[in-house]
DNA sequence: AGCGTGACGAGTA
DNA sequence: ATACTCGCCACGC
């Protein structure tokens, strides 16, 4: 057919014009539960295609249709320039933080990874 | 085409 | 714990 400016009647399309692969990765973040996380490279990893890089590429274009705190760098320091919004909702959802050692006073507090992140739940590939 | 950059990650010092 | 290197890959200049 004509790709040539469709005639979107009244509907604007475009509205979820979102690359396929960006709508994959958005989809895979609304699925983790409250109180968890996963990391960039392990939603790259559970589509199976692009890396983390992509992954980050997408959520910062698009996150913010989706719970996007809960998408989280695998060392789990929490996104510079939104640590106290983001550390809101973890507070709020209950999400494991690694306490800070005295050491590290004045530091805000990371993921506790090994609690926090979200395996996916062991996806339903079926088939056995 | 090259080159720098980024909401990354793992490895090494 | 910090700093630096590499590998990764899509984008934009």
């Amino acid at each position: 057919m004509s790709e040539e400016s469709l005639p979107n009647d009244g509907r604007p399309d475009h509205a979820d014009a979102l690359p396929e692969y960006a709508e994959r990765v958005l989809e895979v973040a609304e699925l983790i539960p409250p109180g968890r996380v996963m990391t960039y490279g392990d939603v790259a990893e559970w589509l199976e295609e692009g890396g983390p890089r992509q992954v980050g590429r997408v959520m910062s274009l698009y996150g913010g249709a989706v719970p996007w705190w809960r998408v989280v760098r695998a060392d789990g320091v929490m996104l510079p320039g939104h640590e106290l919004r983001v550390l809101e909702h973890y507070r709020a959802e209950g999400t494991p933080l690694k306490e800070a050692s005295r050491a590290a006073e004045g530091h805000l507090p990371r993921l506790d990874m090994r609690r926090a992140r979200w395996d996916g739940g062991e996806r339903a590939q079926g088939h056995t």
